[in-house]
DNA sequence: TATTAAATTGAACGCTGTTCAATTAATGGC
DNA sequence: GCCATTAATTGAACAGCGTTCAATTTAATA
């Protein structure tokens, strides 16, 4: 059978995308395979060729998603100009993101392309988008004329707590002790910026 | 055929584990599979589930292993008291480390336990043997009843660089600007440390 | 209406983890 | 030295995977 006319393009894309999403929440992203899809969106495997190049695309795009909605959390925090009372807010944003999402969170920074496959371009483009809502936290820490500064700090603190929020999500932090994550990153941002006030008002 | 007197036991073992790494070394935990293994050692795939109880199995313990690496590598280090230079030092073992290690060392941390799969408790405890030693390095700052706290900043700190490594490893920090992760890391070790020290004459 | 072009399928290929009956060799007891 | 037992090893088998592609069917075009 061939060329049935239930669905355009963009329609079935959005359908895989959505039937991706549902079954990583469910099962988890190794259960994210073709024939799943096919299955939740009644096409066969074959058919999501025609949508993504391969199943690391697949994979791509739905992180891509995922990047659009974190994003959209994120920037329902307005900064005051209270650099610590509004980072606290944006880090219970992000937490509650990932409690609310955890598979789509864990796929995120868990799957890993095949070898040889590069980061696409576009990607990149929606971190830069998330980073820029840190560093608009970030901002009156730094001088107008700092921005290269501003920028790599936000990049810093950014990944500095990627590093809790993986360790955690994946157990691998010998979380024996009884700090929560949330606890250990308010604890990193809350050491990192008086770090760079002190750095500051040493002027060395 | 059956019961070769070839290896032993322990022998097998080790064979394999040294087989894994060699296979994830030259192309990438993804080629780490039972028949990749078994045709380098020279047995069947079933043998290898005699010495693993499945695929999660051994790359514990081929994680446990580089583990094991990484704690000889960092031990090498000796604290002088000077927390600025012996952390310096440490974290550039870490980064020496890494990039002799990079396959190996992508796989400790992005290969995920499928569903359900817990953590191993002797992995937790080669954990711990690693946060000994940025205790130790980080012991200076604190007082000696300070235990706890030490301890606690010493894994938030550690966790805080495997961010830094970790997003940079996968590409996904978008690392346009020109830092390197050597100088992310250096930026959060700066900043966190001079945090540590500044909330302390604070005393709030 | 005839022709072209696009979409969809399902079978096929080679790979994967894992299991297990069958086979063989080392071991322990006599 | 022989026999029964036990343990190790195999390879075939199963179900699943990503991916490709000839064949088919329908929509769009002329």
């Amino acid at each position: 059978m061939a060329r049935r006319s239930d669905h355009s393009r963009d329609e079935l894309y959005r359908l895989a995308i959505d039937a991706a999403r549902d079954i990583v929440e469910a099962d988890g992203f190794r259960a994210l395979t073709a024939r799943n899809v096919a299955d939740v969106i009644g096409y066969s495997p074959g058919t999501l060729y025609n949508l993504f190049v391969n199943q690391d695309d697949m994979v791509m795009h739905v992180n891509g998603r995922t990047l659009d909605d974190l994003h959209d959390s994120l920037a329902s925090v307005m900064p005051t100009g209270d650099v610590d009372a509004d980072f606290a807010l944006l880090l219970d944003t992000y937490l509650v993101f990932i409690k609310d999402n955890p598979g789509l969170w864990h796929m995120l920074f868990n799957y890993t392309l095949s070898e040889g496959h590069e980061i696409p371009e576009w990607y990149g483009r929606k971190v830069k988008g998330l980073l820029g809502i840190v560093e608009s936290v970030l901002s009156p820490l730094f001088a107008n004329n700092d921005g290269d500064k501003l920028s790599a700090e936000s990049r810093v603190l950014w990944a500095g707590l990627h590093g809790i929020t993986a360790l955690s999500d994946t157990g691998k932090l010998s979380l024996v002790s009884g700090q929560s994550t949330r606890e250990m990153a308010q604890m990193l941002v809350a050491n990192y910026i008086a770090g760079i006030r002190a750095r500051q008002s040493v002027r060395k």
